[in-house]
DNA sequence: CTAGATACATCAGTTTCTTATGTATGGTTA
DNA sequence: TAACCATACATAAGAAACTGATGTATCTAG
């Protein structure tokens, strides 16, 4: 995904939470709006993306469905009910292991403060 | 590391982090100071650690001594000069990240909240 | 005398990423 | 009109970081 390579099993759980607030996307979208979000800074290249979607798409967690644009064919995805479980399963999961993370690197951290 | 996966790219962060507050220590104490402050629920494996630890001796980064305790070898790792501004630039490298994270996954997150 | 803790290490295999490449359409610009 | 960039999908070779197993060795506890 981008250049710095720390938290390298996360993509999985952006493209969940993204399609969690958004109904559908699709691939390219996602890109842009990771894009957006972080001022540029992080940055998801397509090699990394469309395996990671398909994926999600062969364990059961996302649905397809191709529409034609202006000539153009776009893939969106949206969640299944499975999903939208796994969403919650691994955002909790996120939350914790910053946590503990942040107890490793920062001793001085507490919840509750930034 | 952990059972979860999220977050692979961390382990020399938490290495050299905890060398900066330490001023030395051994590879099995690095995973027993980890599990300590994590209450368990993040376990370094000796087939991540001892590798990245070697690489980061490799790179510059880290001196080693070896001691005899009790009959027991030890191979206690300190920080270099090079190390130590490592640990700043991986620390602040860190804390971006995350807030980058913390935007796409949480949009109701902002900079002084928890 | 077996099992677990301490302490090091390596290695095969897996997952996940990067970088490059490929196809195709459409707009812009020199 | 050729070159280039944006849009939009995809694959594939190689690198990197991990898991889980295995190996060596010492010491303690049951």
């Amino acid at each position: 995904m981008s250049n710095n390579s720390l938290i390298k099993g996360s993509l999985q759980t952006i493209i969940l939470k993204l399609l969690e607030e958004n109904e559908k996307m699709y691939g390219y979208e996602i890109t842009q709006r990771v894009k957006e979000l972080t001022g540029g800074e992080i940055k998801i290249t397509e090699g990394a993306l469309y395996p990671a979607l398909h994926k999600l798409e062969a364990e059961g967690m996302l649905t397809t469905e191709i529409q034609q644009v202006d000539n153009r064919v776009r893939k969106y995805y949206s969640l299944t009910q499975d999903g939208q479980k796994e969403v919650s399963a691994k955002m909790s999961e996120f939350q914790r292991f910053v946590g503990h993370l942040q107890r490793i690197l920062d001793p001085e951290w507490k919840p509750g403060l930034a």
